[in-house]
DNA sequence: CATGAATGAGGTTTCATTCAT
DNA sequence: TATGAATGAAACCTCATTCAT
């Protein structure tokens, strides 16, 4: 799906009034929660109208159709994700390389496990809606924010290119798709930050040129 | 989803004329098809079976429901790829670490990409199908044979631990789901390759232990 | 079947508009008539839906399943053959027996009487759905009646048992219904009335205790 | 349906050959078996055949459709009944009326109890395949006997007439389905013998005329 | 704006029956 | 004769979406 189709997707209008925004939020929580739940196979909108306390007829109002729902609340947490790497990246700056990584993978990280639920719910869900090409659109954010950072370590002469960056990105996103997948233990899950830093810094380090 | 639960989608029966193999080849055949050049989203049995030159109820006497043939398909995907990448540790074991990695890794990324369109469907698809609890199940074949090579390896004094090839082998998937669900033109392809291999050698190199 | 699993077929949703409890009755006068004109194996839903003028849909948002369509009517019929027999009941406390046993029959019989091909019709789809727990759970209404009848009744010292009247209820609806599926001219009617008097009136004497 | 269409279920060929008759007798239990562990509604031709330990082509030779499997299977259990009636009204030829009634009442209601599960899965298939028309046809048979039998009362002057004998056979076989459509513990089994003797007894002394 | 009744195309699945092997 | 693969009409039921109230 190519970037540009996803505008079909977005949400129908901007509420401006206050009621409006309490409704548009409890249609996309009720998405989430019907999603977890029931699964996507069951997500319906009836469904999820009902259990956000409206009738179909109102969610119609807001959604233009049952993709954007899903979208919405897709484009929401990849966004929040996307933010926690920025902010990580912008912290980093002018720190040593393995400290980078370690801020950056643990932001990664918590910021999808703080809503394992949604993550889990969303996996299933993205094919229909453009999922990977949004991912992809979101996810250079994150890269464009650590490419930069890249740039201001002291022990890194040359930073990797962009494309290693996206590798490293891609990489982290599935090893940590893969342990939600798997049950997402607490053990687990500190395993995974631990790996995960090991396997940025020394893939970083293994990329970067020559010290200056 | 629970690995029992995959029992659903197994097969109905086994066919034991001539013609009924045929038949069951076709309509797995024409899944694929049908996957590649509508979509997910337009699969629908009785579409698979005019595509496959049967009538449904032909196409029900092997398969019980509609998400058996994804599984079918799926399962063989995986175990194509499982066998690609079984295959390759056994030809690389006494190797040093540095080529151990490349081998794999080039085998891994090879036979995603000998059917760039099937894995481009499957990833689609897997959702519906207990796709992730079956990747899981097959993707462990793997596991044990990298493993299994990692102890001959004559440069690494104590192996990286199974939770370190499982991160491995997970950042290998998602760097490779990535690249396809991108477009995976050649060149990219290309730089996937190399830049994985590297990714592989220098995180099973920083968990190694000491050298004896 | 079990009482409780009647459960399964009772209707989905109780309408709030006006609108739609005309669809309901709409619905259910349709299935008597696709049952009496065509049967029970030619009542498909689409076949209800489409005498009542409405859509499938429409049909599916007031009844579960097709069952259920069949359970509302033959719960209606139940339930109107019933309350015949307990009004009967009513008018005849303290009449003498044999009076009694003729208010009663010629209720019962009349009130299957005037809906023939409904009863029939019911006859035929009565397995599916429940028929005999229904019809014994709603019979046991009529055997109450029955009981408190006869106690009032001047001349029966001990009144039968529980037994006793289920039985006769059970020889009752058994003739009635032979006479139904016989062709039920009004001849024969006229003497299944007759002679289901004499029937219940020399079983019911030869069942009391001795006069006081 | 009047008793002419009955034909069409009846079964296709004779079987001459030995094994032939094999054949046809596991194809007509198999059909009880299924009726009773599954149900009229999983009654398929399929399931039958497996069941018979053969194959559907087979199962076709010798039945000429689904209708007919079930019409065998009832036209046996009913004409089994009719001659346990038959035999009954034979032996009792010539005793008291009161004796007949206990003859013929128990050996109605034994013949049915001693297969109890045929009797309710058929029951519950009757209705597809004429079974009140070969009901009736068949329970001619019982009334005709009854008639003969009761002209050798010694002790009835004028015997009741051929639609009081109709009606106390109807009652009869209905209040034993009732019995059995009500779980037919042995208690209520015991109950409805004695009760249906006092039933038919006093039913058959209301209606004869007067002693000569 | 909100409601919820209505729509109907379209999906999945079953099963009686046939016929080539 | 026996087999069982194949057929395909037809059943049941869902659900995204619209629109009169």
């Amino acid at each position: 799906m190519p970037a540009h189709a996803l505008r079909r997707f977005e949400p129908r209008k901007t509420p401006v009034q206050r009621r409006a925004a309490v409704t548009v939020d409890a249609i996309s929580e009720a998405t989430i929660q019907v999603l977890l739940k029931q699964g996507i196979n069951q997500l319906t909108t009836t469904r999820v109208a009902e259990r956000a306390g409206v009738s179909v007829g109102t969610l119609y109002q807001y959604y233009p159709n049952k993709q954007s729902l899903l979208f919405a609340v897709l484009a929401e947490h990849l966004n929040t994700v996307a933010s926690a790497v920025e902010n990580a990246c912008l912290r980093a700056r002018g720190k040593p390389l393995s400290e980078m990584m370690k801020t950056v993978v643990e932001a990664f990280v918590d910021s999808k496990m703080t809503r394992v639920d949604v993550s889990l719910a969303l996996y299933q869900s993205a094919a229909d809606v453009g999922g990977p090409a949004l991912a992809r659109r979101v996810g250079q954010r994150s890269q464009k924010a650590l490419e930069a950072m890249l740039h201001t370590a002291p022990d890194v002469a040359s930073p990797p290119d962009a494309f290693a960056v996206e590798m490293m990105f891609a990489a982290m996103a599935g090893a940590t798709r893969h342990v939600l997948e798997s049950g997402a233990s607490p053990a687990m899950i500190r395993n995974l930050r631990k790996h995960l830093v090991v396997l940025c810094q020394s893939y970083m380090k293994a990329q970067q040129g020559p010290r200056r």
